[in-house]
DNA sequence: CTAGTGACTGTTT
DNA sequence: AAAACAGCCACTA
């Protein structure tokens, strides 16, 4: 059986393996989806405590403007985050920015028209 | 216990 | 358009 899922980080482990193929969330996204409304940091600190070779698609994850936090803060990860994305279709910027208006993950609600 | 920090976000300059 | 400021709260020391 699974470890702590009730566990903040698991949480947030969880939704981002809910983000589709293809697409981007933000911090603030995941960290409302896992139930976490302002837990936004929360979610970048989870990440980075995460292990190497870990199966979520950390590289989805990326800021409220687009941009790939990751190379924003310094981190020559943000190479890999960026070629990753590219890998799925999503086109990143010169200045590490994804078009969140076409590739951020909008999540299904409840149903209002189909 | 207190203090500092941050892969963030939204508002204001 | 970008930069600065403030708010936010779990985690680490």
């Amino acid at each position: 059986m699974p470890p702590d899922l009730t566990s903040t980080h698991s949480r947030i482990y969880a939704t981002i393996r809910r983000i589709p193929y293809g697409k981007v969330a933000s911090y603030g996204q995941i960290a409302r989806l896992a139930g976490m409304p302002r837990h936004a940091r929360l979610v970048g600190y989870a990440l980075h405590r995460l292990p190497n070779g870990s199966s979520i698609p950390w590289h989805r994850v990326v800021n409220a403007r687009g941009d790939l936090s990751l190379a924003h803060a310094g981190r020559a990860s943000g190479i890999e985050q960026r070629l990753r994305l590219e890998r799925e279709g999503v086109p990143v910027n010169a200045a590490f920015r994804v078009s969140m208006a076409r590739f951020g993950w909008r999540p299904a609600r409840a149903k209002r028209r189909a």
